[in-house]
DNA sequence: GAAGTCATTGACTATTAGTCAACAATATTT
DNA sequence: AAATATTGTTGACTAATAGTCAATGACTTC
């Protein structure tokens, strides 16, 4: 990386440094780019090098958290099934609580919203959680730890509103209630009624 | 009702039809002000005769179909509670179809925002649905249907998540899962398995 | 029928997203 | 080392549109 390309870096860094706090505080609603750049300490027409549109930075900044955890998950592939899905359901709540509700706000009206820009700037899908869960459970199928008549494709949409779910009534509540004990006191009950049919082996005892 | 409020609430209703029409096709953020105006057939000022801000139109759309649904579910106080719930699952998926995506959209994106205008246009909050379950499930309490220790503040937060976790998953989907089929499928393994520990007693055999 | 009310109008202001030609700092070529 | 090319930066600019308001006139009231 040379000097030219660092500066660069940097100055993108500052931008969604800037933009983050701001969001944080005020929510995308409440900022303009300008007050961004003005943060960051460059010129407003700077921003439209990093980024195309207003939407793109909050974009960027939403997804991240988010499609970290999700990749977390894809590397827990030594522990059973529904033991590592509680997990991810935790993570997910971990993070929810972590980003702030102006955040979480935003990361919801990016997955209901269809003018979402088709890929992430890093050229991942803004769908890689549904993807990726589609995916572990078709790999249970084959390995045998779910039944052949798994409705992969239906349970996949399940836990994706069970995530959602929990985090829109966050949004709902103002962030009132605590997203953490939420998943301590319910996931497990949630999970298991969702794959007590189709569960055929148990890898491990529980 | 004299000729003065008369082509009033005609206007008004130009409006809200106009404005209906255009969000169903283009989604809110695809429309202006003036768009609406224009299809009415008044000009951009007289919007602002009957909506401070352009969300509120959209707000008196959304809101209206699902706080008829809850008010449908305080009616039916004849019911096993559980039975009602699971009615009330299907009349508000029922609501989601026939609303399509984009007023569903607007919809999520009015309950998760703090930006939403505090009461409705008859004195109705916004979160009015939480408010009736908890009612419901309190009453459920008292009457002797659910144990003492239920904890009802957490149970709310869990239907009403479980609805917004379908509504926000159709939506991911762009409208291509049925939200119906799912809740056929779904809500009542769903619905049973959050209650069976605080169920005291059916009211009448199932 | 005079006075008052209020729905309607459209030109107007204010805000802000996004553009672009000029500039300046760095990198490459000669 | 100088000339040339590349690319990050700038801020004045345009375009779009949300929201305002004084004037108008149709209707209501007295």
């Amino acid at each position: 990386m040379n000097k030219r390309q660092a500066s660069a870096q940097k100055t993108k860094n500052k931008l969604v440094k800037s933009a983050l706090e701001l969001i944080k505080e005020n929510g995308f609603d409440g900022i303009n780019v300008e007050d961004i750049t003005k943060k960051a300490g460059v010129a407003k027409g700077t921003f439209y090098t990093y980024f195309k549109r207003k939407e793109d930075i909050v974009l960027e900044i939403s997804r991240a958290p988010f499609s970290e955890i999700t990749r977390e998950l894809e590397t827990m592939d030594n522990m059973e099934l529904i033991e590592r899905l509680t997990h991810y359901f935790h993570r997910f709540m971990e993070c929810v609580e972590t980003c702030g509700i102006n955040i979480c706000r935003e990361w919801i009206r990016d997955v209901i919203d269809p003018n979402h820009v088709p890929e992430n700037i890093d050229g991942q899908k803004w769908n890689y959680d549904v993807i990726m869960l589609r995916e572990i459970l078709n790999i249970a199928v084959q390995n045998g730890e779910l039944k052949k008549n798994t409705p992969v494709e239906a349970i996949t949409y399940i836990i994706i509103s069970e995530l959602y779910g929990m985090m829109t009534s966050w949004c709902m509540s103002d962030g009132k209630f605590e997203p953490l004990d939420w998943t301590h006191k319910f996931c497990e009950i949630q999970i298991a009624s969702i794959f007590e049919p189709y569960i055929k082996k148990w890898r491990k005892s529980l």
